[in-house]
DNA sequence: CAAGGATAGGTGTATGTACACGTATTTAAG
DNA sequence: CTTAAATACGTGTACATACACCTATCCTTG
């Protein structure tokens, strides 16, 4: 669909405004379809990108604050989302015995198995949909960070 | 910031998932870059919305389903969006006469008042941080449109 | 070692999202 | 006209974000 479509409306100051508008569009397009793809294995998008992160470093523990770092948005608070994976027995929380401040997080063989059930509907569905070939995707890449550029 | 130091991961399947990360990082940037201009003002980002879409219509009124038919994220709760509106006195609500079913949402001359002042700010801040040219801002609408086809 | 600052993580609150559901009203069908 | 379906909106709940604040622990420096 197209933006002026998808907000009704065709009023745009500049193509650096619709750029902006249209980009916010389609990361709220992305996170839902993720999310429909995700709500079976009873994972939200950000409870799946945690189990991600964890993934990552296994069978390292992480603490709180390297999966923090490696989250999308910034301001997510991984403590509640870790308490919610540890109520699903996903995870486990222990206190660290180097530094007593720090909360070590371990993936549980039950989380290893429905991050990889959940990856793999997660890969069939990208691949359906997304049809960019890799000189397009990697110009958007290009396009996303000068946009970012002025960051900080 | 490059995508790889913004997540510090540079373990990416393909150009296309490092794309999806890439719009979705995006969008939260240029989420929290607005928010934080908005914040002296005291309006949320998608209280700003809000108020926009009523401006494009204004001085006629809208109904509820209008306004979310125009919401970038579609599953916006825009009867809450609008109490808070209310409450600050920038917009005001009334049952439609030929609809009863219908609320209809008023600007008030507060609401016209912040979102001046707020998207004058706004504008100022996009001249500063939105370094792509017309050509460039084109060639992202068209790759984020191509990206979004199999939509539906 | 003691004191002050930095750091890690948990918690409270306001806001928003996603989704299910309830109520009032309108529209359509018989 | 009466009834059933559709529509518009509000509300309840679980989850997440944004941000301020608290506590425990560590580190630095005198």
């Amino acid at each position: 669909m197209k933006l002026e479509d998808a907000i009704q409306s065709n009023k745009f100051k500049n193509p650096q405004q619709k750029a902006t508008l249209n980009c916010l569009y389609t990361a709220w397009w992305l996170k839902s379809v993720l999310s429909k793809e995700l709500k079976p294995f009873d994972l939200t998008h950000e409870q799946y990108n945690v189990l991600r992160i964890l993934k990552g470093k296994h069978p390292e523990q992480m603490c709180v604050k390297d999966i923090a770092g490696r989250m999308m948005e910034k301001s997510s608070n991984v403590p509640r989302i870790v308490d919610r994976l540890v109520a699903k027995k996903w995870v486990k929380r222990a206190t660290s015995a180097i530094d007593k401040r720090e909360t070590v997080i371990t993936l549980t063989q039950n989380g290893i198995n429905v991050l990889e059930t959940s990856t793999a509907s997660i890969e069939a569905l990208f691949n359906r949909i997304l049809t960019l070939n890799d000189t397009e995707a990697n110009q958007l890449n290009g396009l996303l960070e000068k946009l970012r550029e002025t960051e900080g």
